[in-house]
DNA sequence: ATGACTTATTAAATAAGA
């Protein structure tokens, strides 16, 4: 099965590049973050024309996260259990299942960007990481195939950005914020792209700003955390590089699992 | 370079993103 993440920067505006890749890439599930609209507001009807359920997190302007599933969803969890923030849109999860009689747990998380590191943004993105690091160490003990998709905010290591000296002093690449990715991979979880290559230079966000895209000045932030039962399956990583010089682009853009038959 | 774009809210600016 596969299963993907986006960061979409607004659903309502990314509507027809979203309905282009359920298309095209027909993902069995898909994790959005920052849909950035109230779940009134929601496009499901579109969205369930293309033939997916739709689990929704939403919230007025900002943050905003969703899956949707060929199969049905099961066991929804809205917002990250153990986490004060709850504010912010920011975690929902769900099982779905591969029609062959297995189920995968998939969660769509968006962690905080975190800067300026000297306010308090940065101790709330280290506060929810060490709350999501909690409830992944939770889903491990289920020993159920698990994803945990999104945007994470962090570039893990100085092959993830272009110009590492230039990003030192920000949130997403402290030494602190590293260590607080790494704790999560420590529990026993894989970064599926680094499971199926060391290349570096493989990015899913380019800055809207100042040429980034044309230039290739990438980050690799958004992330697919499998759980040993899933990564056993893996088969294949890709990144849907072609979506960021499409119309109306997001800044991120998809990446996508194959996860082999149970 | 406290920039550059894009988005949402709201009605010309402001805030947030990364």
């Amino acid at each position: 099965m596969r299963i993907a993440s986006w960061n979409v920067n607004s659903i309502r505006q990314r509507l027809q590049p979203l309905l282009a890749f359920l298309k095209e890439a027909a993902p069995d599930a898909l994790c959005l973050q920052e849909t950035k609209c109230e779940d009134h507001a929601f496009p499901r009807l579109e969205i369930e024309d293309a033939g997916y359920n739709v689990a929704i997190h939403g919230q007025k302007t900002f943050n905003g996260v969703a899956i949707l599933s060929k199969s049905p969803l099961d066991d929804v969890t809205i917002g990250l259990p153990g986490f004060d923030g709850e504010a912010q849109s920011r975690y929902i999860e769900a099982v779905v299942s591969d029609g062959a009689g297995g189920a995968t747990r998939v969660a769509s998380i968006y962690a905080p960007n975190g800067n300026p590191p000297d306010t308090p943004k940065y101790p709330y993105k280290l506060a929810f990481m060490e709350a999501l690091t909690r409830h992944a160490a939770a889903l491990l003990r289920l020993e159920e195939s698990v994803v945990l998709a999104g945007d994470y905010n962090v570039i893990p290591a100085p092959g993830d950005v272009y110009e590492p000296s230039a990003w030192m002093g920000d949130a997403l690449f402290l030494p602190q914020t590293r260590a607080a990715f790494q704790r999560l991979l420590n529990l026993g979880y894989a970064d599926a792209l680094r499971a199926t290559t060391d290349a570096p230079g493989l990015y899913t966000f380019w800055d809207y700003q100042a040429g980034a895209w044309q230039k290739n000045k990438g980050l690799r932030i958004d992330h697919l955390l499998l759980s040993p039962r899933a990564a056993d399956r893996l088969a294949r990583v890709d990144i849907a590089k072609a979506m960021r010089a499409g119309d109306k682009p997001s800044d991120h853009v998809a990446i996508y699992a194959d996860l082999a038959a149970a």
